[in-house]
DNA sequence: TTAATTCTGTACAGGTCGTCCCAGAAAGGT
DNA sequence: ACCTTTCTGGGACGACCTGTACAGAATTAA
């Protein structure tokens, strides 16, 4: 009883996020994401709505995306939580280097909002989507860590939370240096030496 | 012989800094600059140029007043080379929570940049002018490693250069985590966690 | 075929941004 | 006091951006 649309919301919406993520926030036009996505402005507006709004649905997509990888990892069967940590950091570096390989926008999208919009009252609902989800992977993480203390695998000397934050802020500093340019053997030697803290 | 400027160009300069820092390049337009250096728009393109210009001298000064601490430490006499390194960590956190108590901009203008500008190629100046900055930071940073591991105070069996790779990336986890709003307990967690690598 | 509903292209209003220009004010040297 | 040089305030201009409105095209169901 009615015309159907001409595009793939979903298809669309992953064009959006890597437009947002390479160029940021501020650093797009509407017209850009128009452009990207193979959008006329009045099929953008009637699907998604306002440059925020889509802004924040492209960040929670790639949110829910990262979090599907994450969890992946922390819940494999048959890994210790050692070998957990571990194949987050590496897989974190193989990510980055495929991405780079590939074309495909590097850094994180995460952090990019924190940078660009953190301290910018207008902006708050974003920020602080990214700051819930940056405390569920920490707790995620640290509870796997007192898994591993548990068993003996890690040194139950270190505080779980407090290696969470390292762990992650590694991470950061890997997806950070990865935007910069640095090389796969630059990342993987950062992941190395995270590591090398736990034994 | 003629009429002399009516304010200071290097607080005027510090000013701007801070407008970027916490704001961003795409996020300050050129009225917010002359608002915080409280200068006309003559006065603003006489004095520094266009906000290309403006944005790439700030770079400059916020680099230069980066290194001359950076290079406090690394040159601080009766210190080893682990102590430095310890004190380079701890006083990355020890500014940030400053900074975050005293409302002045919190986290990285150097990472900002490159979150914000890298990937266009339009501003490629000055992301090659961080790049070159950090090299130049991981170089000296690799000498001091080797130092200590001459003397026996490092582990000689870490490669210095990806030791300190792993110690700038932590810097820049730390920057970021505070300008996502981490408090003090935060960052000094995460910097103990990197200091433990090395023994 | 027809009618209802939704999609799509284009144009427009209102605002902001970056840059330049020009006249006048202020200061230093003579 | 006067002239030269520089600084300063304000405005103008073209370009871009965001969000909306409207008319026409397309598609589905009856």
């Amino acid at each position: 009883m009615a015309r159907t649309p001409g595009f793939d919301r979903d298809q669309a919406l992953g064009s959006l996020v890597r437009q947002f993520w390479r160029h940021g926030y501020r650093g797009t036009s509407t017209e850009d994401l128009c452009t990207t996505a193979a959008l006329g402005r009045s099929s953008l507006y009637n699907t998604f709505g306002t440059k925020d709004v889509v802004y924040s649905e492209c960040l929670s997509a790639y949110l829910a995306d990262a979090s599907t990888g994450f969890e992946a990892v922390l819940g494999a069967p048959g890994l210790s939580a050692f070998d957990k940590v571990a194949a987050l950091l590496e897989g974190t570096v193989e990510q980055e280097s495929r991405r780079q390989a590939d074309g495909e926008p590097t850094g994180c999208l995460a952090v990019n909002t924190l940078v660009e919009l953190a301290g910018d009252p207008a902006h708050a609902p974003v920020v602080d989507q990214v700051n819930r989800d940056t405390r569920a992977r920490l707790a995620a993480l640290a509870t796997c860590i007192r898994l591993g203390q548990a068993t003996g695998e890690i040194n139950a000397a270190l505080d779980a939370s407090a290696y969470a934050e390292f762990v992650n802020a590694t991470i950061v500093g890997i997806r950070v240096a990865s935007r910069g340019g640095a090389g796969a053997d630059t990342l993987r030697a950062i992941a190395a030496c995270a590591l090398r803290s736990l034994a």
